[in-house]
DNA sequence: CTTTTTTTTGATAGATTTTTAAAAACTTGT
DNA sequence: ACAAGTTTTTAAAAATCTATCAAAAAAAAG
């Protein structure tokens, strides 16, 4: 589940923002200035950073820069005015994207959820009835259950979101184990075989989906 | 250097973006409605698509759909009006970012910018309709799937991208098999041999473009 | 602690690709 | 036109890769 960063110095500000995305099952950590936001990312990775421009002591651009001279996350910043020098400002200093207020519930979640989906992270996806979600750690087929172990629900995850992309098995590996497993490549195998077992029993037709490129690796097709 | 496509009915809008674009190096090429975008990419792999909204028949909304059905490209939406509800629609459908008009030099190429950086740089490269995608693992010609084996999508790669230079059999051993193969040269030959039947068979005039340099090796030609 | 489920491994058959080697065809320079 | 050198073609052997299966090992659940 992707966790997010949040950084106001209002604490009402903080509330609404988290109010609203832990709505949407994200996890939210709160700080309240730009010194509080840089001491938390020393020690923890978020997948996302929501920034306020307007901040006593460290602006959002200031904060933003600091950021961007150790991590690529991905900054949305949040400014009152609706000015073009701003997000100019903004963008140039690294921001991926920014909200003026007052903003909506249905917005923040449309940025965020798009800026994941430019990342591959994507928190649900389907295709012609099969239905993968991170969420419940469920996939159906027209509503009806596929029940899949957790590998093998974390591989047609990572293919179905990335269509077209072919996997290499090291690539996936990397992926799902860990980059210091010892877990060899044929193993990949055994696991695309069940899964695609048991997804071919519901009735989806994966083999039209799920091509081998051989010599190479796996990937979904749409 | 990045290739962007820009689509819009109006051909003054199609100049000041362009102009604004290739002042900064940027390559661009125009499409004067949905279809015409749509037809483009069939051919050729573009950086990003700047897609407006209102346009005749088919509308930006419309287009953008449709893009997403074979592609990930990264989409900036030009909208005339600053309404909320249509920014969410937009990136509700795919769209990464949007601009809205009036805008100006400053601010287009900040964002091209943003989205460039995101996204790393795209490793594929077309010529003529021939387009060949390291991600996909894939060569097509106007759309079509050219089945190439791995040494076969290996060798034109190294040619495609570097056009006009001449690649010696060792040289392609080195590069594609590792330093320390001991494949002999006449190999290579094989590979270049099989992969220009089945190009050919695609259609797309491989023997004007891929040569032999007596006594030399093989290069591309553009 | 036992049972159940999941994950990993290894062996093998089948499919595909890669390599080799020799003959044929083609270039080049004289 | 000829000879020498190079590339292309051809076909068969060798190597590699995938799918499959069963069984062992590990992890999770009861």
């Amino acid at each position: 589940m992707p966790t997010i960063l949040v950084v106001d110095d209002e604490s009402r500000m903080l509330d609404l923002i988290s109010f609203y995305l832990e709505a949407r099952g994200f996890t939210c950590e709160r700080a309240v200035s730009g010194n509080c936001a840089l001491e938390k990312m020393k020690h923890t990775i978020y997948d996302i950073v929501i920034l306020d421009v307007m901040m006593p002591n460290m602006d959002g651009w200031e904060v933003c820069k600091q950021i961007r001279l150790f991590s690529s996350v991905p900054i949305i910043m949040l400014t009152a005015r609706e000015e073009k020098k701003d997000i100019v400002k903004g963008l140039q200093i690294g921001a991926d994207d920014y909200i003026t207020k007052p903003f909506n519930e249905e917005e923040l979640v449309a940025r965020i959820d798009a800026l994941l989906r430019r990342l591959g992270k994507e928190k649900s996806i389907s295709y012609d009835g099969l239905v993968w979600e991170e969420t419940n750690h469920e996939l159906t087929y027209q509503g009806e259950v596929i029940p899949l172990t957790p590998k093998e629900f974390s591989i047609i995850g990572y293919l179905m979101k990335n269509p077209n992309r072919v996997f290499s098995r090291e690539q996936l590996i990397d992926l799902i184990w860990g980059m210091d497993s010892e877990t060899e490549g044929r193993t990949v195998d055994s696991h695309v075989r069940n899964m695609r077992d048991k997804v071919r029993k519901s009735g989806f037709p994966i083999d039209h989906c799920l091509k081998t490129v051989w010599g190479v690796g796996y990937k979904w097709i749409n």
